[in-house]
DNA sequence: GCCCGTCTTGCGAATATTCACAAGAGTACA
DNA sequence: TGTACTCTTGTGAATATTCGCAAGACGGGC
Protein backbone atom coordinates (compact mmCIF):
# COMPACT_ATOMS: atom_id res chain seq x y z
CA UNK A 1 0.00 0.00 0.00
CA UNK A 2 3.01 2.13 0.63
CA UNK A 3 2.98 2.88 -3.31
CA UNK A 4 -0.40 4.30 -3.23
CA UNK A 5 0.63 6.31 -0.25
CA UNK A 6 3.51 7.96 -2.24
CA UNK A 7 1.61 8.65 -5.17
CA UNK A 8 -1.54 10.44 -2.53
CA UNK A 9 1.67 12.28 -1.27
CA UNK A 10 2.85 13.08 -4.86
CA UNK A 11 -0.58 14.45 -5.70
CA UNK A 12 -0.87 17.04 -2.55
CA UNK A 13 2.71 18.19 -2.86
CA UNK A 14 1.75 19.33 -6.33
CA UNK A 15 -1.41 20.64 -5.26
CA UNK A 16 -3.83 18.24 -6.89
CA UNK A 17 -6.39 16.26 -4.84
CA UNK A 18 -6.05 12.83 -4.25
CA UNK A 19 -9.02 10.66 -5.64
CA UNK A 20 -9.64 6.96 -6.47
CA UNK A 21 -9.28 7.10 -10.27
CA UNK A 22 -5.35 8.63 -9.87
CA UNK A 23 -4.63 6.29 -7.49
CA UNK A 24 -5.73 3.57 -9.36
CA UNK A 25 -4.01 4.72 -12.76
CA UNK A 26 -1.06 4.93 -10.88
CA UNK A 27 -0.83 1.74 -9.34
CA UNK A 28 -1.80 -0.16 -12.33
CA UNK A 29 1.26 1.62 -14.07
CA UNK A 30 3.26 0.68 -11.20
CA UNK A 31 2.38 -3.15 -10.94
CA UNK A 32 2.37 -4.01 -14.85
CA UNK A 33 5.55 -2.43 -15.41
CA UNK A 34 6.54 -1.36 -19.02
CA UNK A 35 4.74 0.69 -21.75
CA UNK A 36 0.77 0.61 -21.69
CA UNK A 37 -1.59 2.24 -23.73
CA UNK A 38 -4.65 4.01 -22.23
CA UNK A 39 -7.09 1.32 -23.08
CA UNK A 40 -4.69 -1.54 -21.49
CA UNK A 41 -4.64 0.56 -18.33
CA UNK A 42 -8.17 1.13 -18.21
CA UNK A 43 -8.47 -2.32 -19.29
CA UNK A 44 -6.50 -3.47 -16.54
CA UNK A 45 -8.26 -1.58 -13.99
CA UNK A 46 -12.18 -3.05 -14.69
CA UNK A 47 -10.51 -6.64 -14.22
CA UNK A 48 -8.66 -5.82 -10.91
CA UNK A 49 -11.96 -4.10 -9.55
CA UNK A 50 -15.49 -5.40 -11.38
CA UNK A 51 -16.89 -2.82 -9.44
CA UNK A 52 -16.14 0.63 -9.13
CA UNK A 53 -15.11 1.20 -13.14
CA UNK A 54 -14.03 4.28 -14.08
CA UNK A 55 -14.34 6.70 -17.78
CA UNK A 56 -11.83 5.88 -20.69
CA UNK A 57 -11.78 9.82 -20.83
CA UNK A 58 -10.98 9.87 -17.21
CA UNK A 59 -8.10 7.58 -17.42
CA UNK A 60 -6.64 9.59 -20.07
CA UNK A 61 -7.36 12.84 -18.37
CA UNK A 62 -5.37 11.50 -15.33
CA UNK A 63 -2.43 10.45 -17.49
CA UNK A 64 -2.62 13.63 -18.73
CA UNK A 65 -2.16 14.98 -14.75
CA UNK A 66 -0.14 12.40 -13.68
CA UNK A 67 2.48 13.46 -16.69
CA UNK A 68 2.53 17.11 -15.43
CA UNK A 69 3.69 15.87 -11.78
CA UNK A 70 5.81 13.56 -13.45
CA UNK A 71 5.12 10.22 -11.85
CA UNK A 72 4.25 9.09 -15.56
CA UNK A 73 6.18 9.55 -18.95
CA UNK A 74 4.62 9.27 -22.23
CA UNK A 75 6.39 7.47 -25.30
CA UNK A 76 4.60 7.76 -28.63
CA UNK A 77 5.59 6.01 -31.68
CA UNK A 78 3.30 4.54 -33.19
CA UNK A 79 -0.98 5.48 -33.61
CA UNK A 80 -1.19 4.87 -30.04
CA UNK A 81 0.69 6.87 -27.02
CA UNK A 82 2.04 4.54 -24.11
CA UNK A 83 3.11 5.78 -21.11
CA UNK A 84 5.11 4.04 -18.19
CA UNK A 85 5.77 4.90 -14.62
CA UNK A 86 8.61 6.82 -13.76
CA UNK A 87 10.97 5.04 -11.57
CA UNK A 88 13.09 7.75 -9.70
CA UNK A 89 15.77 6.01 -8.41
CA UNK A 90 16.72 4.19 -11.84
CA UNK A 91 15.94 6.90 -14.68
CA UNK A 92 16.49 5.31 -17.78
CA UNK A 93 15.61 6.60 -21.91
CA UNK A 94 16.02 4.65 -25.02
CA UNK A 95 17.26 4.51 -28.37
CA UNK A 96 14.78 3.30 -30.83
CA UNK A 97 15.70 2.25 -34.11
CA UNK A 98 13.32 3.78 -36.84
CA UNK A 99 13.79 0.73 -39.18
CA UNK A 100 13.44 -2.19 -37.10
CA UNK A 101 11.38 -1.01 -34.19
CA UNK A 102 14.04 -2.41 -31.02
CA UNK A 103 14.98 -0.50 -28.17
CA UNK A 104 17.84 -0.06 -26.37
CA UNK A 105 19.20 1.21 -23.00
CA UNK A 106 20.57 5.11 -23.27
CA UNK A 107 23.58 5.23 -20.77
CA UNK A 108 21.83 7.97 -17.98
CA UNK A 109 24.98 9.98 -17.33
CA UNK A 110 24.71 10.98 -21.09
CA UNK A 111 21.04 12.26 -20.81
CA UNK A 112 22.06 13.79 -17.02
CA UNK A 113 24.84 15.89 -18.75
CA UNK A 114 23.30 17.11 -21.55
CA UNK A 115 20.30 18.24 -19.14
CA UNK A 116 23.22 19.59 -16.83
CA UNK A 117 24.97 21.97 -19.47
CA UNK A 118 21.01 23.43 -20.74
CA UNK A 119 20.91 24.43 -17.11
CA UNK A 120 24.18 25.88 -16.82
CA UNK A 121 23.69 28.07 -19.44
CA UNK A 122 20.28 28.65 -20.26
CA UNK A 123 18.80 28.41 -16.45
CA UNK A 124 16.49 26.21 -17.92
CA UNK A 125 15.21 23.16 -15.97
CA UNK A 126 15.15 19.67 -18.41
CA UNK A 127 12.45 17.21 -17.72
CA UNK A 128 13.68 14.59 -19.99
CA UNK A 129 12.21 11.80 -17.47
CA UNK A 130 11.95 9.07 -20.34
CA UNK A 131 13.20 9.99 -23.47
CA UNK A 132 12.77 7.62 -26.65
CA UNK A 133 15.73 8.84 -29.25
CA UNK A 134 15.10 8.12 -32.55
CA UNK A 135 17.47 6.84 -35.30
CA UNK A 136 18.93 4.00 -36.86
CA UNK A 137 20.95 1.06 -34.41
CA UNK A 138 23.85 -0.24 -35.44
CA UNK A 139 22.59 -3.62 -37.37
CA UNK A 140 20.02 -1.30 -39.48
CA UNK A 141 22.88 1.08 -40.38
CA UNK A 142 25.07 -1.77 -42.02
CA UNK A 143 22.35 -3.71 -43.37
CA UNK A 144 20.91 -0.22 -45.24
CA UNK A 145 24.85 0.59 -46.20
CA UNK A 146 25.27 -2.90 -48.33
CA UNK A 147 21.40 -2.45 -49.83
CA UNK B 1 10.91 26.18 -58.46
CA UNK B 2 14.58 24.44 -57.00
CA UNK B 3 12.77 23.93 -53.74
CA UNK B 4 10.66 21.87 -55.37
CA UNK B 5 13.63 19.68 -57.01
CA UNK B 6 15.62 19.28 -53.93
CA UNK B 7 12.24 17.61 -52.76
CA UNK B 8 11.80 15.13 -55.68
CA UNK B 9 15.84 14.38 -55.39
CA UNK B 10 15.84 13.35 -51.93
CA UNK B 11 12.41 11.48 -52.66
CA UNK B 12 14.06 9.36 -55.13
CA UNK B 13 17.26 9.25 -53.12
CA UNK B 14 14.63 7.31 -50.32
CA UNK B 15 13.27 5.23 -53.39
CA UNK B 16 10.43 7.10 -52.85
CA UNK B 17 8.53 8.32 -56.08
CA UNK B 18 7.81 12.08 -56.18
CA UNK B 19 4.34 12.92 -56.82
CA UNK B 20 2.26 15.91 -56.81
CA UNK B 21 0.90 15.71 -53.38
CA UNK B 22 4.17 15.22 -52.21
CA UNK B 23 5.84 18.28 -53.78
CA UNK B 24 2.99 20.61 -52.41
CA UNK B 25 2.82 19.60 -48.75
CA UNK B 26 6.58 19.88 -48.74
CA UNK B 27 6.49 23.71 -51.03
CA UNK B 28 3.50 24.38 -48.18
CA UNK B 29 5.98 23.80 -45.74
CA UNK B 30 9.13 25.81 -46.81
CA UNK B 31 7.32 28.74 -47.83
CA UNK B 32 4.98 29.29 -44.87
CA UNK B 33 8.15 28.25 -42.54
CA UNK B 34 7.38 27.70 -39.05
CA UNK B 35 5.24 25.22 -37.39
CA UNK B 36 1.71 24.05 -39.31
CA UNK B 37 -0.90 21.43 -38.24
CA UNK B 38 -2.36 18.92 -41.29
CA UNK B 39 -5.15 21.27 -41.42
CA UNK B 40 -3.39 24.12 -41.87
CA UNK B 41 -1.06 22.76 -44.73
CA UNK B 42 -4.10 21.24 -46.26
CA UNK B 43 -6.10 24.54 -46.62
CA UNK B 44 -2.89 26.46 -47.39
CA UNK B 45 -2.75 24.19 -50.04
CA UNK B 46 -6.37 24.61 -51.37
CA UNK B 47 -5.72 28.45 -51.44
CA UNK B 48 -3.37 28.25 -53.56
CA UNK B 49 -4.76 25.53 -56.14
CA UNK B 50 -8.18 26.01 -56.58
CA UNK B 51 -8.19 23.08 -59.26
CA UNK B 52 -6.55 20.04 -57.84
CA UNK B 53 -7.09 19.57 -54.13
CA UNK B 54 -5.69 16.75 -52.30
CA UNK B 55 -7.09 14.54 -49.43
CA UNK B 56 -6.68 15.40 -46.07
CA UNK B 57 -5.85 11.88 -45.59
CA UNK B 58 -3.19 12.04 -47.98
CA UNK B 59 -1.29 15.36 -46.16
CA UNK B 60 -1.09 12.69 -42.98
CA UNK B 61 0.14 10.04 -45.08
CA UNK B 62 2.69 12.39 -47.34
CA UNK B 63 3.86 13.77 -43.66
CA UNK B 64 4.59 10.46 -42.69
CA UNK B 65 6.79 10.16 -45.29
CA UNK B 66 8.73 13.22 -45.35
CA UNK B 67 9.25 12.80 -41.63
CA UNK B 68 10.81 9.30 -42.57
CA UNK B 69 12.67 10.38 -44.83
CA UNK B 70 13.59 13.51 -42.60
CA UNK B 71 12.95 16.31 -44.55
CA UNK B 72 10.23 17.38 -41.70
CA UNK B 73 9.89 17.07 -38.49
CA UNK B 74 7.07 16.41 -35.87
CA UNK B 75 6.44 18.32 -32.95
CA UNK B 76 3.53 17.02 -30.88
CA UNK B 77 2.21 19.10 -27.57
CA UNK B 78 -0.86 19.69 -27.74
CA UNK B 79 -4.06 18.35 -28.84
CA UNK B 80 -3.02 18.74 -32.65
CA UNK B 81 0.69 17.61 -33.96
CA UNK B 82 2.38 20.00 -35.85
CA UNK B 83 5.11 19.78 -38.58
CA UNK B 84 8.09 22.19 -39.78
CA UNK B 85 10.09 21.67 -42.53
CA UNK B 86 13.94 20.97 -41.51
CA UNK B 87 16.69 23.52 -42.26
CA UNK B 88 19.60 21.22 -43.09
CA UNK B 89 22.19 24.49 -43.21
CA UNK B 90 20.71 25.28 -39.71
CA UNK B 91 19.45 22.73 -37.64
CA UNK B 92 18.21 23.50 -34.74
CA UNK B 93 16.14 22.40 -31.41
CA UNK B 94 13.37 24.03 -29.06
CA UNK B 95 13.42 24.43 -25.23
CA UNK B 96 9.57 24.23 -24.55
CA UNK B 97 8.20 25.81 -21.02
CA UNK B 98 5.47 23.11 -19.35
CA UNK B 99 3.93 25.79 -17.57
CA UNK B 100 4.16 29.29 -20.06
CA UNK B 101 4.18 27.37 -23.11
CA UNK B 102 7.15 29.86 -24.45
CA UNK B 103 10.02 28.46 -26.88
CA UNK B 104 13.77 28.89 -26.42
CA UNK B 105 16.25 28.18 -28.98
CA UNK B 106 18.83 25.12 -27.74
CA UNK B 107 22.47 25.31 -28.79
CA UNK B 108 22.60 23.04 -31.57
CA UNK B 109 26.17 22.20 -30.72
CA UNK B 110 24.98 20.32 -27.20
CA UNK B 111 22.56 17.91 -29.55
CA UNK B 112 25.07 17.64 -31.64
CA UNK B 113 27.97 16.75 -28.96
CA UNK B 114 25.27 14.23 -27.00
CA UNK B 115 24.70 12.70 -30.28
CA UNK B 116 27.90 12.16 -31.45
CA UNK B 117 28.52 10.41 -27.83
CA UNK B 118 25.79 7.88 -28.35
CA UNK B 119 27.23 7.19 -31.88
CA UNK B 120 30.54 6.49 -30.36
CA UNK B 121 29.67 4.14 -27.77
CA UNK B 122 26.36 2.44 -28.93
CA UNK B 123 27.08 3.09 -33.25
CA UNK B 124 23.46 4.44 -33.06
CA UNK B 125 22.67 6.96 -35.12
CA UNK B 126 21.17 9.44 -33.55
CA UNK B 127 17.94 11.14 -35.44
CA UNK B 128 17.39 14.46 -33.05
CA UNK B 129 16.57 16.75 -36.27
CA UNK B 130 14.21 19.28 -34.33
CA UNK B 131 14.00 18.24 -31.02
CA UNK B 132 11.60 19.40 -28.37
CA UNK B 133 13.29 19.63 -24.39
CA UNK B 134 10.63 19.88 -22.34
CA UNK B 135 10.86 21.52 -19.09
CA UNK B 136 10.91 24.83 -16.63
CA UNK B 137 12.20 28.13 -17.93
CA UNK B 138 14.27 30.35 -15.88
CA UNK B 139 11.22 32.75 -15.16
CA UNK B 140 8.65 30.13 -14.24
CA UNK B 141 10.74 28.25 -12.09
CA UNK B 142 11.26 31.42 -10.15
CA UNK B 143 7.90 32.02 -9.85
CA UNK B 144 7.45 28.29 -8.59
CA UNK B 145 9.82 28.52 -6.22
CA UNK B 146 8.20 31.66 -4.64
CA UNK B 147 4.53 30.51 -4.94
C1' DG C 1 6.74 6.80 -76.76
C1' DC C 2 4.28 2.64 -74.68
C1' DC C 3 3.49 -1.12 -71.23
C1' DC C 4 3.73 -3.29 -66.86
C1' DG C 5 4.42 -3.76 -62.07
C1' DT C 6 4.32 -1.36 -58.00
C1' DC C 7 3.65 2.60 -55.15
C1' DT C 8 0.23 6.33 -54.03
C1' DT C 9 -3.99 8.49 -53.74
C1' DG C 10 -8.88 9.35 -52.64
C1' DC C 11 -12.69 7.98 -50.44
C1' DG C 12 -15.23 6.47 -46.67
C1' DA C 13 -15.21 4.16 -42.41
C1' DA C 14 -12.91 2.93 -38.05
C1' DT C 15 -10.33 4.28 -34.26
C1' DA C 16 -8.01 7.20 -30.81
C1' DT C 17 -8.17 11.25 -28.21
C1' DT C 18 -10.12 15.50 -26.52
C1' DC C 19 -13.90 18.47 -25.04
C1' DA C 20 -18.16 20.58 -22.55
C1' DC C 21 -21.05 20.52 -18.92
C1' DA C 22 -23.68 19.00 -15.01
C1' DA C 23 -23.25 15.97 -10.95
C1' DG C 24 -20.22 14.23 -7.38
C1' DA C 25 -16.15 14.08 -4.24
C1' DG C 26 -12.03 16.00 -1.72
C1' DT C 27 -10.13 19.57 1.35
C1' DA C 28 -9.79 23.61 4.30
C1' DC C 29 -11.77 25.85 7.87
C1' DA C 30 -14.97 26.91 11.55
C1' DT D 1 -18.17 16.97 12.57
C1' DG D 2 -20.46 20.01 9.22
C1' DT D 3 -20.25 23.36 5.42
C1' DA D 4 -18.76 25.62 1.45
C1' DC D 5 -15.75 25.99 -2.23
C1' DT D 6 -13.33 24.19 -5.88
C1' DC D 7 -11.44 20.44 -8.43
C1' DT D 8 -12.65 15.96 -10.72
C1' DT D 9 -15.41 12.73 -12.82
C1' DG D 10 -18.80 10.54 -16.05
C1' DT D 11 -21.36 10.91 -20.04
C1' DG D 12 -21.94 11.68 -24.62
C1' DA D 13 -20.51 14.19 -28.51
C1' DA D 14 -16.83 16.40 -31.26
C1' DT D 15 -12.47 16.21 -33.23
C1' DA D 16 -8.05 14.35 -34.91
C1' DT D 17 -5.76 10.64 -36.95
C1' DT D 18 -5.33 6.14 -39.08
C1' DC D 19 -6.83 2.30 -42.00
C1' DG D 20 -8.57 -0.71 -46.06
C1' DC D 21 -9.41 -1.07 -50.62
C1' DA D 22 -10.11 -0.03 -55.45
C1' DA D 23 -8.64 3.30 -59.02
C1' DG D 24 -4.98 6.09 -60.79
C1' DA D 25 -0.11 7.71 -61.45
C1' DC D 26 5.09 7.07 -61.59
C1' DG D 27 9.28 5.05 -63.51
C1' DG D 28 12.05 1.34 -65.64
C1' DG D 29 12.71 -1.33 -69.67
C1' DC D 30 11.56 -2.22 -74.42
Amino acid sequence: MSCEQETALALHAAGRRSTTPRIKVASALQHAGGHLTAEEIHALIQETDHQAAIALSTVYRTLETLKEIRLVAEADGGPRATYEWVDREHPHSHLMCRACGREAMLPPQFVAEFASRIEATAGFEVHLDHFVVPGLCADCRATEGRA
